[in-house]
RNA sequence: GGCGCCAUGGUCAAGCGGUUAAGACAUCACCCUUUCACGGUGGUAUCACGGGUUCGAUUCCCGUUGGCGUCACCA
C-alpha cells in the first residue's frame, strides 16, 4: 500500500520549530517510500484566525524544500483541503450525526455555567471531566431543544468501564482505564468540528496512512482509537513524535527567542541547515552521520529510529552546523548571504571579495561578519598594550621600534599584492634576524586595533592599500610616543 | 491530584545480555600558523537510585526519585 503522510498545521502565523520537525519527518516518510505528504489546513478556531497565517506555511515549506504533493494550493482526489472548506461542505456534521445515530455520540445542551460547575483546580490548574449529564436526555427532549434553537455541541459517548490500547511505532502499547476517557466534544456550537473529530474524520477521508504528531497527543489517543472504531475504520500508523525543549527542559516557547523557524532564518542561519538540525532532534541515522541534504535524509530516514526521550534545543551546536554549512558553501553562493554584510560596513573602495574569502571559515553565522570586517573600514581606538605579546616575547617598545624600521622599507614598495609583501617581510625577517611572527604582529596591531583579525598582516595590507597602510603605521607610531 | 510517557557525559546521541560504553557539539591541552580561525592530535566527562531475573546487566522486570505531557466548545 502507498504510503501517505501528512502535516496538519493550524494557521497561527508563525511555524515552530516542533512543527517544522513533525512536518519534516512526515514529508521524509512519505517519501523514503516513494509515497504522498499531504499539506492539510485546520482552521476550525475561528477565535485564532491569523491574516496571512497560511502564506507563512506555504513560505515555510518552500524555504525548507518540503514540498506536498496535494493541499488547498495542489487539488487531489481528496479535498477540500481546508477545513473550513469542508465545514461548508457538511461532512464533518454528517459523520457527528452517524454516530449520534449509533449512540457513539450525543447532543449536549449543557450551558457555560454547568460546566464552570464541573470544573476543580490541581495545583493551580482548571480541569474538568464531562459527567454525562445530557446523555440521559430522552429523544423528545434532544429534538425539543434542537427544534427551539438551544445551542448545542455534539459529544463522544466513551464507557467508563474497560480499558483501551493502541500501539505507537516509538512508545509501544499503551493502554488506560475507559474511565480517564472524558466525553470530548466531536462538534462545537458554532457547528465547527474540534481539533479531535476533524483529525480523524480527515485523516481516514484523506487516506492517511500514517499519522505523525507531537507526543502530546498521546493521551488523547485512545479517544481517537474508539472514534475509528465506531466507524468501523482502520487505524493509522501513529508515530509520536518527542518534544523538543529550551536548555530548561521546558516547552521551547517565543521567549526562548528561536522557537520558530522564521526567527532562525532572520538570525541568519542557513535554510537547509536548520532542517538538517532539527531532523537530528530525535532522531539519528544508523550510519555515524549528522550532516546531510534533504535527499540524503530521504534516502536514510527510517521512522522507527525516532528516539522517545525528549531533546534540547542546543543553539550552540546549530551555531557549529551553520559554520561548517558555509564552510562548505560554493563561494559564489557564499557571496549572495555574505556581501549584503560586508557592505553595511565597508564603504571605502576594497576588494569585497578578498573581505568576504578571509572571513569565510571564520564565521558561524552571516550576521557576525560585520563585527569582524568593521576595521578595514575604520580602526577603533585601542589599547597599546596590545602591543605586546609574550608568546613572541614582544615588548610595547620593541613593537615601536619595529614600527618605526620598517617604515621605510614599507614606503618603498610599489606591488602590495599579499605575495610580494609577504616575500619581502619574510626577507627582511631573515636579514634582521627577527621571527617573522615578532615582526608581524606589531604590523598587524597597527593596521587593525585588534588582537585577533581574519586575516594576517600582509593580507589586510593587500587590501586596504599602500597608502592607507602608511597612513596607519604612522598613527601607530604617533599613538606609541 | 488522576492518568500517560520518559530517564546513557553540560547538550545531541550510538548501544538493543558479555563493548576499553561509539560519534558530534561544548570544554581543556598540544601541533600547525604572519594574530585569530580553519585543520590535526589527544584529554576531562555519562549508564539517576534501590531491588530482582541471569553465570553475567547500561541493556529485561518491579519499585523509588526526578522530568515532561495531558485532564478546553485550542490545536
Amino acid at each position: 500500500m502507498k504510503i501517505r503522510t501528512r502535516f496538519a498545521p493550524s494557521p497561527t502565523g508563525y511555524m515552530h520549530i516542533g512543527n517544522l520537525r513533525t512536518a519534516l519527518y512526515a514529508y521524509l516518510i512519505a517519501k523514503h517510500e516513494g509515497g504522498d505528504f499531504l499539506l492539510r489546513i485546520e482552521d476550525t478556531d475561528k477565535n485564532r484566525e491569523v491574516e496571512g497565517a497560511i502564506d507563512v506555511i506555504y513560505k515555510s515549506l518552500k524555504l525548507a524544500n518540503i514540498t506536498h504533493d496535494e493541499g488547498p494550493d495542489k487539488e487531489g482526489a481528496v479535498g477540500p483541503y481546508v477545513q473550513s472548506e469542508r465545514v461548508k461542505a457538511g461532512i464533518y456534521m454528517e459523520y457527528a450525526k452517524k454516530l449520534v445515530e449509533s449512540g457513539k455520540a450525543y447532543y449536549c445542551f449543557c450551558d457555560e455555567e454547568r460546566l464552570n460547575s464541573l470544573k476543580r483546580e490541581v495545583n493551580g490548574e482548571m480541569i474538568s471531566m464531562y459527567d454525562k449529564h445530557c446523555l440521559s436526555l430522552s429523544k423528545e427532549e434532544v429534538e425539543k431543544n434542537l427544534r427551539e434553537g438551544k445551542p448545542f455541541v455534539i459529544r463522544q459517548n466513551n464507557p467508563t468501564t474497560g480499558k483501551t490500547k493502541f500501539t505507537d511505532v516509538i512508545y509501544g502499547e499503551i493502554e488506560v482505564d475507559n474511565s480517564e476517557l472524558d466525553d470530548m466534544v466531536l462538534i462545537k456550537s458554532d457547528g465547527y468540528p474540534t481539533y479531535n473529530f476533524a483529525n480523524v474524520i480527515d485523516d481516514h477521508l484523506m487516506g492517511i496512512t500514517h499519522v505523525v504528531r507531537g507526543n502530546e497527543y498521546l493521551s488523547s489517543t485512545p479517544k481517537y482509537n474508539r472514534l475509528y472504531e465506531a466507524f468501523g475504520w482502520e487505524v493509522p500508523i501513529y508515530i509520536h513524535c518527542p518534544p523538543i525543549t529550551d536548555e530548561n527542559h521546558k516547552k521551547l516557547s517565543k521567549r526562548s527567542g528561536s522557537a520558530s523557524f522564521e526567527d532562525l532564518v532572520n538570525k541568519g542561519y542557513l535554510t537547509e541547515c536548520i532542517v538538517n538540525f532539527v531532523a537530528l532532534l530525535g532522531w539519528s541515522p544508523s550510519e555515524n552521520v549528522e550532516i546531510f541534504s534533504l535527499d540524503e535524509m530521504i534516502k536514510i530516514f527510517d521512522y522507527k529510529r525516532i528516539s522517545k526521550s525528549p531533546a534540547v534545543f542546543d543553539i550552540v551546536k546549530l551555531n557549529w552546523m551553520n559554520g561548517e554549512y558555509i564552510k562548505k558553501m560554493d563561494f559564489n553562493e557564499y557571496l549572495k548571504f555574505a556581501m549584503p554584510e560586508i557592505d553595511k560596513i565597508i564603504f571605502k573602495n576594497y576588494d569585497k571579495n578578498k573581505i568576504a574569502n578571509f572571513v569565510k571559515t571564520r564565521i558561524e553565522n552571516f550576521l557576525d561578519i560585520g563585527e569582524k570586517v568593521k576595521f578595514f573600514e575604520k580602526i577603533d581606538d585601542y589599547d597599546i598594550e596590545l602591543y605586546e605579546n609574550k608568546k613572541n616575547k614582544l615588548t610595547i617598545e620593541e613593537s615601536k621600534n619595529i614600527l618605526n624600521d620598517i617604515l621605510p622599507t614599507l614606503e618603498n614598495i610599489d606591488d602590495y599584492s599579499n605575495d610580494n609583501l609577504f616575500e619581502i617581510l619574510s626577507k627582511y625577517s631573515g636579514d634582521k634576524n627577527i621571527k617573522l611572527g615578532k615582526l608581524m604582529w606589531p604590523i598587524r596591531i597597527a593596521l587593525s586595533g585588534l588582537m585577533s583579525t581574519p586575516a594576517g598582516a600582509t593580507e589586510i595590507m593587500d587590501v586596504i592599500g599602500k597608502e592607507e597602510t602608511i597612513s596607519r603605521i604612522k598613527t601607530a607610531i604617533e599613538k606609541l610616543k
